[in-house]
DNA sequence: CATTTCCCTAGTAATCCGATAGGAAAACCA
DNA sequence: TGGTTTTCCTATCGGATTACTAGGGAAATG
């Protein structure tokens, strides 16, 4: 299961916005140096967030990015989708147009399961939560084991 | 957060051996034909499974692949890994080498609570218990909620 | 009007997916 | 022994996707 560098980066730019505050604009360049993101990469991603209602832009001098909506309001599942389209699939496809035969049929539920998971996760949390370096605490207690941390 | 082709074909060839049981061998063009997978893509696959420990080859007329050990004791979370490396990897890396700064700091503790929550879920069912469609109870409770299974 | 910054289109290098091909090594059968 | 089967190894190849890079046009500011 790979998060792909476009999820990434579009989750840190948008934290970015959201620890600058709702006034405040920031230039694709101050957020890329930030970072550490390409910056070209970069202003494909906030073009994205922009068309999916994420974040406003604007030109010019004193132009830049801000979010469009409260930090609290935009939980980090949102920004993944909006920038790179399903939270969870599987060789591409969503699970439930996935179809399994013989022994693999089971195969689809635990998917389903993996996601409500996932989902239960990033769609709890917000930029507010992470830029704010506080996390909800069925998160924090998942990520308080030491065995979480270790590779297997 | 994408599972691969490879980790999928993976699964379900590991699922067929498992449904064929111990004593049985299985040529890679069955397990092809019965899962729909290119056949010398999964031979591949086969051959890294092999390699990974987790399936015996054996060459010849009555040859074919079966499984190294009890499919209840191999968890879908092994397969994975031996086929398509890391369960869950953050732009190819996985989480604890990764370094954030800023207000995406928290965002470290958070892939962790993420890859806990999968981990919890992929190192708990094994072949057996899909090969059997008989999912682990707090699998089963997950995938029941039907707002599990609508697309966002 | 000149600078800044977003915005759009194209292009590129590397990897992944899936398919194909040729053949060596090993096991079986007659 | 010889012939068949199947794994096993290498290699290649095109299409798609990923992660970027380049260049320039459009709007806002001073």
């Amino acid at each position: 299961m790979r998060i792909s560098a476009r999820a990434d980066y579009a989750v840190r730019a948008a934290l970015e916005l959201a620890a600058a505050g709702d006034e405040v604009s920031l230039k694709a360049e101050a957020i890329a140096a930030a970072q550490g993101i390409p910056h070209k990469f970069l202003e494909g991603i906030l073009g994205d967030l922009r068309r999916g209602g994420l974040v406003v832009s604007q030109r010019g001098g004193k132009g830049g990015y801000r979010l469009a909506r409260p930090a609290d309001s935009i939980a980090i599942a949102e920004v993944i989708r909006v920038a790179d389209g399903p939270l969870v699939s599987v060789r591409g496809v969503r699970p439930p147009e996935l179809s399994y035969r013989g022994p693999a049929e089971p195969l689809l539920p635990l998917w389903i399961a993996v996601r409500a998971n996932v989902r239960k996760i990033l769609g709890e949390v917000t930029l507010a939560h992470v830029a704010a370096a506080r996390l909800p605490d069925d998160v924090l207690s998942l990520a308080a084991d030491p065995e979480a941390w270790t590779n297997p």
